[in-house]
DNA sequence: TCATAATGACCATTAAAATAGTCATTGCTT
DNA sequence: AAGCAATGACTATTTTAATGGTCATTATGA
């Protein structure tokens, strides 16, 4: 028995919707898989894990298949991403370079 | 040498803002980079390459990472995670079962 | 109707991620 | 001021993803 990875339900909900937005846009361009995964660079088989919410993607090949049918990450934020990372790095700043954690964490590994 | 792979500017944006507000939010929340990882069950070398953006990281390690920090992907639309799902199922209902591609795909591999 | 190509599902192989461990540095707390 | 723990970086090993191939099915355009 392998060690289960187990992941959160959020985190399985978020891949998942994400796939599929991939899928309806795909579709909605009118790619098929092949010619999707040929512009993303990947292979078929890579493409059908991702549009099926395959939590174990590479979030790279994932975002890239999302950018090329035109979808877009962080909307809620209207501004450019370059913008918005670099608002999150002058935050990261302003914290202490060093955290020192106060609560231990909990071995449920069980 | 390694076939090399190339990331969209777009891919690789997204990537490191995801990464940096993990890290941002992490911070805030007085957790060490051990801690997190401990509660995401992944090694503190993995989240340091998520929280860096590297693009190779599983898709599911990464938003473990982000909603156990309470990173809220997909926020614009304010529905469930669940019944936006839905609701892309619904619309790739809606087309063709097969899409036959009409363009081919440039090879531009050289 | 009919041929074609898109899809879904495998498998074996290869490439690469994830891990545990280590080490040096240095910020934070007392 | 001092000790400790957080961070950044690296390495060898194990685990796993990505690939290319195949095959059956069947929706779709001609």
């Amino acid at each position: 028995m392998t060690k289960e990875r187990t992941y959160s339900k959020y985190a399985q909900e978020a891949t998942l919707l994400l796939g599929k937005q991939i899928k309806l846009a795909r579709k909605q361009r009118k790619w098929s898989e092949q010619n999707l995964a040929d512009r993303a660079g990947i292979s078929r088989a890579t493409l059908q894990k991702i549009e099926n919410g395959a939590l174990t993607c590479a979030i790279g090949l994932a975002f890239e298949a999302a950018a090329l049918v035109g979808l877009n990450l962080f909307e809620q934020d209207k501004l450019p991403l370059s913008v918005s990372i670099k608002n999150a790095n002058n935050m990261i700043a302003l914290l202490p370079r060093r955290i020192k954690s106060k609560t231990r964490v909990v071995d449920d590994d069980f």
